[in-house]
DNA sequence: TCACGGCTTGTCCACTGGTCCAATAGAGGC
DNA sequence: GCCTCTATTGGACCAGTGGACAAGCCGTGA
């Protein structure tokens, strides 16, 4: 059966928390028992000093699901949390409802997190933001409609077989596009490509 | 009260599908009235040829809540969804439970992606300068003098052949050089390298 | 209708990029 | 002396890249 320990400095449990699991435990050192036990989950509170060695800690032991819950969830503590191998990372103030729903998604072994953390991560991911502006100037001027479209993606870091799923057309149609665009511009290869453009950089968004 | 609308190029509705809201609607084309109904799902299959226009077209459309479902999930697919607005990402075969899952989590501002896809992006943006207790903060933190060098001249377009003349060795040195690089940078390859050191513009000397 | 440009795909081939396993040699710390 | 880190190189191997040559479809304009 599913099992939820909170893990606050004082033994301290919400009423909603208690509301959204009826069965909750507060805790002030993690329990034994909770090691490999996949079915059960642990909600660490930011008001605890040393949460993230706390977090890092279980990280080794399998079956461990973590939660982080904050009273003021921010994006920076929000990523500390995940990289010490929280499944997720919630406002401790949220809606019994919503606690419940973050369960289910730990549980069910996918990550919970608000839109706003996930915005910055994927921006980060795709390292040079994405193009947004289709009008383009200096760097892309020249190039066809289409080949603009490779010459963005290509700058972004993307690989040929990448871009040619993004675009839904082969490979084969991405390097007669790469082809002329280095004929265009006059560059070898698209290391060069992605150096001009990102040197003008009004293709980026920011 | 909650529609669900797949957009699916033949509009097929899979069973699973059906089962998990058996008030779906199978549609081809978008349709208009899910415009600013927040409260309404649009899950749209990578197997429509252009899904990623169709979502980014959705984007700026106020409530519309899309999640991309894909018969072959890859990172990098998940990365071009999210990129395109989604709001999750999952496997077109996931059990209806799953399917069900998603929805809420969605349905109430959340964003649903795998563990993996989840921790590439956090590894994406941890590396990338949030690194909050990490004495330097450039990109090139953690490499030795050497590939410091490697990198630098890498980020500048030259080939291994160039680079390993530059630095008068071999071009296997180089080689091995990057694949350190790329170990410590958690990047995959010489691309995103480039794209890493030109956003943290202060690793170059001009 | 025909020509032209844009978009698409195919095959073949040489080169480049990146990884794995392995090895040698010097510098500095214990 | 021993051990670790760094720099260096070799060979094998496979994926990714780009060029050469060829050819199909579609829309616009002469």
């Amino acid at each position: 059966m599913t099992k939820h320990f909170f893990l606050s400095p004082d033994r301290q449990l919400l009423p909603r928390w208690q509301e959204a699991f009826p069965e909750a435990v507060a805790v002030a050192i993690v329990p034994a028992d909770l090691i490999h036990d996949d079915s059960s989950i642990l909600w660490v509170s930011t008001r605890v000093p040393d949460w993230r060695q706390q977090l890092a800690q279980q990280r080794g032991d399998a079956g461990i699901r973590s939660v982080v819950i904050s009273g003021a969830p921010d994006q920076a503590e929000g990523l500390q949390a995940l990289e010490s191998g929280a499944r997720g990372y919630c406002h401790a103030y949220a809606t019994p409802a919503m606690l419940r729903e973050v369960a289910v998604v730990v549980l069910h072994g996918g990550l919970w997190v608000g839109p706003e953390l996930m915005a910055r991560a994927i921006r980060a991911t795709s390292a040079g933001g994405i193009a947004t502006d289709l009008s383009s100037e200096h760097a892309l001027a020249g190039l066809t409609e289409r080949e603009r479209e490779v010459a963005l993606a290509v700058a972004r870091g993307l690989t040929n077989k990448e871009v040619a799923a993004a675009l839904a057309i082969t490979e084969r149609t991405v390097k007669a596009h790469l082809s002329a665009i280095f004929e265009k511009l006059a560059v070898r290869d698209r290391m060069q490509l992605a150096l001009r453009m990102s040197s003008h950089a009004g293709a980026f968004a920011p």
